[in-house]
DNA sequence: TGATTCTGGATATTTAGTATCCAGATTATG
DNA sequence: CATAATCTGGATACTAAATATCCAGAATCA
């Protein structure tokens, strides 16, 4: 799992606790966290291109959130970061070699291969576990171990 | 997820289905479904240090499952290929930039991030899920799809 | 004794992730 | 209108991890 993923999940947190009514550019997101600014830029253009963010140009631009916090959920940022691609990926050696099966005999409509179903269970687990978490949910337990997260970033934010 | 843990799980089931008596080399594993075999001989030596094959060498030598098919959960077989790591790790980036607390307010005993706690639910669920399929499971349902696949599997090694 | 095979380390190759840079388009501000 | 700030997307470079190969040593069987 890349890094971005974690970047982009506190980026998110952050920009509500920036407020509602400004956007934040995505040099001072990554300021924030001594992030590469460039990079960090790549990753909520992804946010923005999932309808996570919105982003605007120009003095006073920046990205803000698309909706609020609870509507968001883990698996929507996990999957605007990390794309669709499952983490498993059956190769299908199975139809390779000696040990592959007689072509005709299974087609083109062959049955999936019993290793990458049950892989695949397991995977749709992981998906549901994340989608059942929301961003609101860790911006409160957040909140509750600093709570002054939230006014630090603003009193920063306003001096820059 | 690399492709080793893959080739593991078919590795297995295929020493399942080549019988309890006979050990089978790497380069016979691998041929049968054209496989790197010095690169899989690493998977299958990683499965032998977690304790589910066993290995000896010189002529008749080879691995053979260490265990009954139905002992042996998808997890055991992908944390011996992937290591104990987690897929996402917390860099701590709350910690880093204008935007680390006070680190005296923290200390060393400071509260989990709530990021990483979220995905580590989720990981936990996938875990959960890995460990609740077992590799007899598996051979069933390949069986079911192939039920030739054991008998060319052992008459393919008989002709080696 | 010789052939087979695992073991583990060293090394090379390939791919994916991380990071930077730039030219173009858009927008706020004076 | 001119300037500066910012996003957008492509190109490129750098780094780390996965993939793959090779070899010398030890164990084992015939």
């Amino acid at each position: 799992m890349s890094e971005g993923v974690e970047w982009a999940l506190h980026s998110c947190v952050n920009l509500a606790w920036s407020g509602p009514d400004r956007a934040v550019s995505a040099a001072r997101l990554a300021a924030w966290h001594d992030l590469p600014a460039a990079y960090l830029n790549k990753q909520l253009q992804a946010l923005a291109r999932a309808g996570i963010l919105t982003s605007s140009p120009g003095p006073r631009g920046g990205f803000r959130l698309a909706r609020p916090l609870a509507s968001i959920s883990l698996m929507d940022v996990v999957a605007a970061v990390e794309g669709p691609e499952e983490a498993f990926r059956c190769t299908e050696i199975r139809r390779r070699g000696p040990g592959a099966g007689d072509p005709a005999a299974e087609g083109a409509d062959a049955a999936d291969c019993a290793v990458a179903h049950a892989m695949t269970r397991a995977e749709l687990a992981w998906r549901r576990a994340l989608a059942a978490q929301n961003l609101d949910e860790i911006r409160q337990q957040a909140e509750q171990q600093a709570p002054e997260a939230a006014g630090r970033l603003r009193a920063w934010l306003a001096a820059q």
